[in-house]
DNA sequence: TGCGGCCTCCCCCGCAGGAGGGAGGCGGCC
DNA sequence: GGCCGCCTCCCTCCTGCGGGGGAGGCCGCA
């Protein structure tokens, strides 16, 4: 097997030269180039194609994400994996956005380091802790209300369910009567109904109970 | 420094001691336990407090989500690497959920198996890429939302924009004018310029609008 | 200096929408 | 058979909201 490539970039020249020596000390890593700054880094990786490319946030010039971001629009892409001063870095998400392969503290240890490049070059993904736990927080957020839409909203009928959500698509009373092809009457029971029910006042707080719910999902029309 | 404790939970015995003999060999880690199944699995990780436990998904009894859901209530948990025999598996995000640290295909080579190990005993994350590209890809969801609210918000006001927002709480005139601390009059020029502007009918689409463009995110309250 | 944008407040008007009743038809369940 | 829940429709009352004006004060910019 061939040694995996890789390119480190970095604005600051003591950083990069130390990583392109701790790297040089395993035998599956070839240090193929570097860069100091993003528009360098995106050049030198088209020319040199490496499998993995380290690649520093704060950059004079063109920063790593947008550097990531253009590295990534190439047909078969490098890994990148992120070195942050901080993993807490409010950048994180945006590299994550970007198609960063992962994240690595600068404090890391030399083993650390080599893990995470084979990690990496592997095609996994590497995240610190903190960022997944965010990550998948968010996601459980997502999926949890999907599944569950809410308690009170069992309470009501098919019917009253359905009026629920053309209220939450904005339409007045006449027009979800025109739309269910009932009287204005029979729309306004209903929605009577449902704001009893829910305990709301209006149909306002019925469009917001709605989407806090998960009844009615954003993007989802 | 000492060795990483290991503890293999897998109801194959065959794939179990495999796993036991392969850890095995590298010098950095002891395989201190194992279970068949997730009741066993928690009994002996709460004696033996090892570093990393490999965990299967599917088993009888418990299983591996379970299993992990309990083991992470301990003050001071494992972390808790999965094996999956399919990376697609939909018990991934239930995994994640139930806070295992990462995830492993069981056709993995040996390197990428102790890898893996090292990573998650740092306390680091692995995910497989087709894993962390839909977490990625749920979360940008979310963010790009975030920050581009959309074209036509950008037409309003800080003052409309947070009067937008508070109609999007559900909150009537009055309420509004209290919170903002100014004639309920005020409120409803703000309000109408929101709509006028928004080329909207009523407040209730103004709330659509502020959900479906990312104004206001649910779970935010 | 004047102009324009923003925030503030005020007026009148019309109406959709919500409260609070009642009532009939239909289906399922006991 | 009788009861009950759901869907349907109807009535009155009235208030909250939105439309359509106008106006004054403040600030930044030209």
């Amino acid at each position: 097997m061939t040694a995996t490539r890789i390119v480190v970039v970095d604005d600051q020249d003591v950083v990069r030269a130390a990583f392109e020596v701790l790297l040089a000390t395993q035998p599956d890593f070839a240090v193929v180039g570097s860069a100091a700054e993003g528009e360098q880094a995106v050049r030198i990786c088209r020319d040199l194609r490496p499998d993995v490319v380290l690649m520093d946030i704060r950059m004079p010039g063109m920063d790593g994400i947008e550097a990531t971001r253009r590295l990534l629009t190439d047909p078969e892409p490098p890994r990148v994996l992120i070195l942050t001063t901080f993993d807490l870095d409010e950048h994180v998400y945006d590299a994550l956005d970007a198609g960063a392969s992962g994240f690595l503290l600068k404090d890391a240890t030399a083993e650390r380091l080599f893990d995470a490049v084979r990690i990496v070059a592997a095609g996994e993904a590497l995240l610190a802790p903190t960022v997944t736990r965010r990550l998948v927080a968010e996601f459980a957020r997502i999926r949890v209300r999907r599944r569950e839409p809410d308690a009170a909203l069992q309470a009501l009928t098919t019917r009253e369910t359905e009026v629920l959500r053309l209220i939450a698509e904005g339409l007045s009373n006449p027009e979800i009567a025109a739309r269910l092809v009932v009287g204005e009457e029979t729309v306004k029971s209903h929605v009577s109904r449902v704001l009893a029910k829910l305990g709301l006042r209006d149909r306002t707080q019925a469009v917001v109970v709605a989407y806090e719910s998960g009844l009615v999902v954003p993007g989802d029309r």
